[in-house]
DNA sequence: CATGGTCTCTGTATCGATACAGCCAAGGAT
DNA sequence: ATCCTTGGCTGTATCGATACAGAGACCATG
């Protein structure tokens, strides 16, 4: 069944294909008679108007921004913070009338290029994007919003995340916390043994934190650890995932190590809330018997008195689209304030 | 500046345009030796690979699937509906690695055809769709999966709305309750004066609820009413839009009236949330002051207490986006079950 | 030595629309 | 009467890739 084209309508009313594609394109180009009566003979033949491939081909816009993710669609509408910062970005694309696509990044490896390639859209925002993801939309000329600190070719609107990591890791130092359990998610693997910040170990895990496009955790842990001192003992604890229930059982093996830590550090908010739920279920009192901290200030943290350090997450999200959309718009490397809250859930080391 | 092209590559490394293509896409086809050398040429080149719009003007398909929001983007993923819904219409596309993308409908009549020709998609979903975009949809030949029930031509995925409505209203009317405000969003204008099913007014109403693109909802005010019962007074109060704040201020309207209502009928569980804050504010008790229902049955409705449908809305959108994926797959008109799940928030009229 | 089959690679038409230059007729200025 | 402008429309090249048919080269077989 040949779909009926420019060229069809075009021969049915006895012009050429160009005045049909003005009447579509630019009234000012034809007479109104002869482009309404164009445009109703071609609804009447069942064309829908100028397709979308052809036009995105030949015109270079796709008026179409996309998002990459390296991890799973799902994801991105069950994390609150992707839900904030997507909130966040989508506003101006709305207000451009531009539309947005989201890039889920397979984990293996090379397939961060095709994804990209087959995207046909104006522009990207690495809301959670690897290196790969990067070098594909250069080598394609797709320019590029980065969700995290970059070298000085890059766009970015992030948080200066050693900075907060430090502010919260002194923070604890300061109540007298020198035993402590860092939550990560998963994709960092806990070096085994002693902590050595300098050591290799710990250099790989937060390599596969990087490669899987989780620059901005790397950094928060670095600046965490930096706040902590170094006469902190610091062990690490990865969670099956970043989630509330994934924090919650997580919490359960750190809780019930021989050596229980006197504070757990979670490296995000829903992490913590998921501490939080598992000290509820042993009957625990956050900040009294065990200090719990999260990161970023979601609604949930305030109502659950979570001490965590807020970030501007929906802000994040609306100056990338904002960039991306004016490609003039200057400065193009944003770090937004950040700010610690100090709640309930963390208090002095009494042991 | 001229990007570089396959024909480029092809020229640089002197083969055919067409040896260049299959080393991209059918490494079955040429030689290994071959197929590096024009990679590695193509890669020093600044070649990122075939053209996303061409390769789709020639191949005609994206591996991009749309949907179709009559809302902003922003509501997208504010709406816990709504992220539900496209968590699980997520789920079949990341497995086929195809993407997914949003198209935010302005309510600018005949923005509808623009935004759908405009997205270069292998099928559309519609969310929360209008006659318009289905028409659009259909004249541009893509294939479209719905969230309501339509005409036989069409392939949906919903529950029965008016049963479900229908159930609610008769739970509410064994209660005792005559004297009921339902809570709708913003697109339903109140019609004035006494409730006239079978009315001009009414019908107006409903009509504009389905030029939103809210059908189920309209399908589950007509079911409400009738299990309510034609004896039952009915007030309309509209909330400024269909979130928790929006209901927690239109509760506030319908409590001061001279006439206090006997019973909250929501049309969703965040509208519902909404007036439970509101009750909570004034020290009211939900079930025994007044009666409050919602419908969805949201996880935060289980937290607090709600009386409301239960519907399996993370399976209503995987079930469309498998329907999408697969053209072969049949029934193509599923309708889901649904539940009434009776909770402290509904109790018997004691006035 | 002819025949047939594989394996590689090539040339051309095509997808559907838009940009650009240009053509023609009508009307106003000189 | 001639020149020039303007409005309204047309023809063709082009965007960047892929499908398809087919051409050589090479090897095995009878």
């Amino acid at each position: 069944m040949p779909r009926v084209t420019m060229k069809d309508v075009a021969q049915a009313v006895g012009v050429s294909v160009m005045t049909v594609s003005n009447a579509f394109n630019r009234p000012d180009q034809l007479s109104t008679p002869l482009r309404e009566r164009i445009l109703q003979r071609a609804s009447a033949m069942g064309y829908g108007g100028p397709n979308a491939a052809a036009r995105h081909l030949r015109a270079g816009r796709t008026h179409c921004y996309g998002v990459v993710l390296s991890e799973s669609l799902g994801y991105a509408f069950n994390d609150p913070y992707s839900v904030l910062w997507l909130a966040g970005f989508s506003e101006p694309l709305q207000a451009a009338g531009a539309t947005m696509t989201l890039l889920p990044v397979p984990r293996a490896p090379g397939s961060d290029r095709d994804v990209i390639r087959r995207a046909s859209v104006d522009g990207l925002a690495g809301f959670c994007a690897t290196h790969a993801a990067l070098e594909a939309a250069r080598s394609c000329g797709i320019p590029m919003v980065l969700a995290h600190t970059e070298d000085a070719d890059s766009d970015w609107v992030a948080i200066d995340d050693f900075a907060a990591g430090t502010q919260l890791g002194a923070h604890l130092r300061r109540l007298g916390h020198r035993d402590v359990v860092l939550l990560a998610d998963r994709a960092f693997t806990a070096p085994p043994g002693p902590l050595d910040v300098d050591g290799e170990p710990f250099r790989l895990a937060l390599h596969a934190l990087a490669r899987a496009g989780l620059f901005d955790i790397a950094i928060r842990i670095r600046g965490l650890l930096h706040g902590l001192g170094p006469d902190c003992r610091v062990r690490f604890v990865g969670a099956g995932a970043n989630s509330r229930d994934a924090g919650r059982l997580a919490s359960g093996h750190a809780l019930e190590a021989a050596e229980r830590p006197t504070a757990i550090c979670c490296i995000s908010d829903v992490l913590a809330l998921g501490v939080l739920d598992a000290l509820a279920d042993d009957g625990l009192v956050p900040g009294r018997d065990v200090t719990v901290t999260g990161f970023d200030d979601l609604p949930e943290a305030g109502r659950s008195g979570l001490t965590t350090i807020r970030q501007p997450i929906r802000d994040k999200g609306r100056l990338a689209g904002e960039l991306l959309l004016d490609p003039e718009r200057t400065p193009r490397q944003l770090t937004l304030p950040h700010q610690l809250v100090v709640r309930t859930s963390s208090g002095p080391n009494l042991t």
